[in-house]
RNA sequence: CGGGAUGUAGUGUAACGGCUAACAUUCCUGUUUUGGGAACAGGCGACUCCGGGUUCGAAUCCCGGCAUCCCGACCA
């Protein structure tokens, strides 16, 4: 893409309301407009993040055998009534519209109901099961306080899947085999080393739920760490049976703030008993299906992968999440001629690249520009470079550029 | 929902109860520049959040509302 026609502007200071260092970078960026509080429109950039995020998920999900789906928008009131959940003294942070007709409908909330309800429909036997199914969708919490920026809004975009195994023994491999998957998500956009797998309360029908934490001090969890064991423990939950379980003790624990980035739950039968969800099994018995739900937020992943891996300068986006994946930068006579001839040859290569072409940009501006963007691979053709024998190449990461050939940027680039 | 703070050009700041509400940045014009948010000159841009009140006079003081942020409570 053309900077030229990338409408959004950077900002040289952020609004004075936003204290968070997500939402300042963001919006400095141009990645995402504040509606609201809590509530934040995702811009060229910001939507071209969350693509990149939501694609990783998708991969990961279909590869554990998940099937991706829309639910609805608009939520039922008889649908939620099953569960006893639509009660505002139940769940007080709903947000409910009426319809003209004087029915009235919630906006998504969460999505257990929704399931449940469409999958009496289609499954009967055991021979449906297990089913795991899986949405991305804008969900609305009508929260009395939004905070954190991005981190925690009334609108935000997440993914959640939903298990729908035969009994408990099926669900629990498929459990086990999620948490790998979700620590591959972690690692895939950049924050493996900073997320544990953290031991919370569980519900009805299992011992614990598991988080996952990735330490910040934006965070708003408080989590006791066993490095060596790679695992957590939420606050909540953190007293001397849980310890035993584990088979950690005080003195291994480190205390840290962290944020949720996903979570893991065994659902049991709570949802499918009032649903009627059941199936018959190969005996002809009536069986309750077993459930399970896994949630991660994209929008407050996007929050947490600024918030940890930003430095003074701007985003440091992994090359996984990155908006586009070179960062090419025209200077002087080079930008019409040499500049947009790389542009034109990378992005026939397929090549995401983002090429700041503005005639009237200094040079330094360009060069912060970049550094607030965050994109992994820095290249800067002008006549500088050209007489030094090529693009001066740098990673975000990196203090000093060098000079290298077109052949050597196809090597970084993974192209030939 | 309790407590606290703040509302002034797009953004960041200034202005004793008293002159045409100032400065920087953004944006526009021109000239000069072209490797770290360049320089000079000129210009546009504000019902000072809204509604009342006090006063000869309100951005400034008072009351009400709204909005935003922070702390706490809350968070399938």
């Amino acid at each position: 893409m053309r900077q030229s026609t990338l409408f959004t502007k950077t900002k040289k200071e952020a609004p004075k309301d936003e204290v968070s260092k997500n939402a300042q970078l963001l919006i400095r960026g141009g990645f995402i407009y504040k509606e609201m509080a809590g509530v934040y429109t995702l811009l060229p950039l910001g939507l071209r993040v969350a693509d990149k995020i939501t694609d990783i998920i998708k991969k990961e999900m279909n590869s554990i055998g998940g099937v991706e789906m829309k639910t609805s928008a608009l939520q039922s009131k008889e649908v939620w009534e099953k569960t006893n959940r639509w009660d505002d003294a139940v769940v007080d942070n709903w947000f409910k519209t009426t319809l003209k007709n004087g029915t009235e409908v919630g906006l998504s909330f969460t999505n257990e109901e929704a399931y449940s309800h469409i999958l009496k429909d289609f499954v009967s036997s055991y021979k449906d099961l297990p089913l795991y199914l899986y949405d991305f969708k804008t969900i609305f919490r009508n929260e009395v306080r939004s905070k954190s920026g991005i981190m925690r809004g009334r609108e935000f975009y997440w993914k959640a899947l939903y298990s729908f195994s035969k009994n408990k023994e099926e669900h629990d491999a498929f459990y086990e085999k999620i948490k790998d998957v979700y620590m591959r998500i972690y690692d895939t956009v950049g924050l493996g080393a900073y997320t544990y797998i953290t031991f919370a309360s569980g519900g009805t029908f299992a011992k614990y739920s598991h988080e996952f934490q990735t330490i910040s001090d934006a965070g708003e969890d408080t989590i006791y760490i066993d490095e060596v064991k790679k695992i957590a423990i939420n606050e909540e939950v953190f007293n001397d049976e849980v310890l035993v379980d584990l088979g950690v003790t005080k003195d291994s624990l480190v205390q840290k703030k962290a944020i949720e980035v996903g979570n893991i739950f065994s659902l049991g039968s709570k949802f499918s008993e009032p649903f009627e969800l059941t199936y018959k099994d190969n005996q002809g018995e009536e069986q309750l299906v077993y459930m399970g739900s896994y949630g991660i937020g994209i929008t407050r992943l996007i929050g947490t992968i600024v918030e940890t891996l930003s430095d003074e300068k701007g985003i440091v986006w992994p090359e996984s999440v990155a908006p586009f994946t070179v960062q090419l930068i025209g200077l002087g006579d080079s930008l019409e001629k040499e500049a947009n001839a790389l542009y034109e040859k990378l992005t026939g290569l397929g090549i995401e690249v983002l090429f700041d072409d503005r005639i009237h940009a200094s040079a330094g501006e360009k060069f912060a520009d970049a550094d607030l963007l965050g994109m992994s691979h820095r290249v800067v053709v002008s006549p500088r470079s050209l007489a030094s024998g090529g693009f001066e190449y740098k990673k975000r990461t990196e203090q000093e550029g060098r000079i290298i050939t077109e052949s050597e940027l196809l090597e970084i680039l993974h192209v030939r």
